[in-house]
DNA sequence: CGACGCCTTGATAAATGTCAAACGTCGTGG
DNA sequence: CCACGACGTTTGACATTTATCAAGGCGTCG
């Protein structure tokens, strides 16, 4: 699969890389920067669908046109595998078939943590947010977010008010320091047991 | 795939079909009655994860263990199709694997939609919930809910005393007809804009 | 009949959203 | 360099939604 990735494709912040009902002509590869999957419902209302850091692959589709838009949270590089010569490759190859499956699981196993996140209280939300943020991250005790509290407000399905009344009790409670969009984890435990009231 | 389905096997009401962390033998297809899959939260809290209905095949794991347990709604029918013939047919055949994909995405897709219900308000969620039951339940404005309100509840994430006080209202707006577990849909319009805050 | 499970309804409390204002940062232009 | 404005964020007061606690209704099954 690596074997198909083009060259790499540049995004401004907030640019579009590809619309909602689009036809779906590639899969991407996230190599630097962090991308967010968004519908917008007919009401105004936002909801992200996910956010993509660097090694992530994003526009997964199995109808033709992309059921979700995509925009570069921060200036971002990709690399496009094109469907077409995925698919012509995936006929010959089932090694091929065997690496869209797991891609597949994996999404869909994230899908599902997603669903038990939104049905926890504002605080767990935010908390899991963070540690998952964190562990995705890879770096040390501090997370930086490239994303905005409206994207976060509009990941977690909650408002910006609520986003940042939640980050400010963190603190209070001396689980984490914010610094804007910088997070520092002074007690990881403490942030563990707000974002679990039960694994 | 359907060659690889077993015999029958029966369970009662509230029987559990299997257990988190048991060992992922088998997949199942509902022949008849429905299947609620959820996770226990160490606080009691309970977090279903889908309903099966005739038809739908559930029981699907890419670890060796289930990630939830599945208990039986009303008594029900199953057919299993063991994961270690799955796996011998899927080296051999390749359709058995693109079986699988269409299946795993057919799954994510199912979830992505789970997630934007839960963004929304109590209102919606129930009215999206009994469309969803309406068109998977196939017959015409009846619509026979297998699952107590609990199963509800913890289905959309809130508690019984608010599905009920939502199904009175949305009775009361004569968009459906309540009795117990059998709804009607008077007002199928009505019902569809309560549940679509923008679709 | 009586007990039990399930559902509904009411009163109240807690969580979250809404509206509004102030603050800080950053980039631009004078 | 500084002033200004745009934008994102935080905070406060208040409204709304939903959860919690408690009681009662309605079937079913012994």
């Amino acid at each position: 699969l690596a074997a198909l990735l083009s060259g790499e494709r540049y995004f401004r912040r907030n640019a579009e890389i590809f619309g909602e009902g689009n036809p779906a002509d590639y899969l991407y590869c996230v190599v630097r920067g962090s991308v967010r999957t968004f519908k917008v419902f007919s009401d105004g209302r936002r909801q992200i669908s996910g956010f993509y850091l660097p090694g992530d692959v994003f526009g997964f589709e199995f109808a033709d046109t992309y059921s979700c838009s995509a925009e570069a949270v921060a200036d971002t590089r990709l690399r496009a595998i094109s469907r077409s010569t995925l698919a012509a490759r995936t006929d010959r190859d089932p090694a091929i078939a065997g690496e869209l499956l797991v891609l597949t699981a994996f999404e869909l196993k994230r899908t599902q943590e997603r669903v038990l996140l939104l049905a926890k209280t504002a605080q767990e939300r935010v908390a899991s947010f963070l540690v998952e943020m964190e562990e995705r991250g890879g770096g040390g005790n501090a997370i930086h977010l490239p994303m905005s509290r409206q994207d976060i407000a509009d990941y977690l399905g909650m408002t910006i008010e609520t986003v940042s009344r939640t980050l400010a009790s963190l603190e209070k409670c001396s689980a984490i320091r914010v610094w804007g969009r910088r997070i520092v984890v002074r007690d990881r435990s403490a942030l563990y047991s707000h974002a679990a009231s039960g694994w």
